[in-house]
DNA sequence: GCCAACGTTGGC
DNA sequence: GCCAACGTTGGC
């Protein structure tokens, strides 16, 4: 199985790239995903070893602020059964849990973030699922020209 | 702050 | 099982 790749999308108030840098281990669970399309990423297919953009939301500038690893595949969310945490969902059974989450490490801060004006402007990025109107999907996949293509757009500063 | 798009819920 | 109402996301 080939490496993959995907996009993480994360309000910076709530969860940002520095964050993720000054955690420790450069490393986070990825919880509190409470849509089914994302859980089935999570606990099926997002593998340990894949390659992550992480993904600026709701703020000025959108951005991808650059790149994270996988380094623990799908695995119960345990917020899921904490009664104190928001994310907490009493209908989910522990013998058969509802939520997932991986665990990602950062890896290289972008030299220059690449903005969604920046993505939007670009041809090759036209099919993107970020880009799609109406895309809600806080993981969601990335190709691996879409990949390399965005890396190299985070060597050089943009317009945007 | 607005609102379009979409997912979820619940009455029937 | 349909679908209207509602809540959330996220760009603008």
């Amino acid at each position: 199985m080939p490496r993959r790749y995907w996009l993480m999308k994360s309000e910076p108030d709530a969860f940002s790239w520095d964050d993720l840098c000054a955690a420790k281990d450069q490393t986070t669970s990825w919880d509190g995903v409470r849509n089914y399309q994302a859980r089935n990423l999570l606990r099926d297919e997002i593998k340990e070893g894949d390659q992550v953009f992480f993904y600026h939301s709701s703020t000025k500038p959108q951005a991808i602020m650059g790149t994270a690893t996988v380094v623990r595949a799908g695995y119960p969310d345990d917020s899921q059964f904490d009664p104190k945490s928001k994310y907490h969902d009493e209908k989910s059974d522990p013998a058969n849990p509802r939520w997932f989450m991986v665990d990602i490490k950062a890896d290289k801060a972008f030299k220059h973030p690449v903005s969604l004006p920046r993505m939007k402007a670009t041809p090759e990025l036209e099919g993107m699922a970020l880009l799609r109107k109406g895309n809600r999907l806080s993981v969601q996949p990335v190709s691996a020209e879409e990949w390399k293509l965005i890396r190299g757009l985070s060597r050089t500063k943009g317009s945007e």
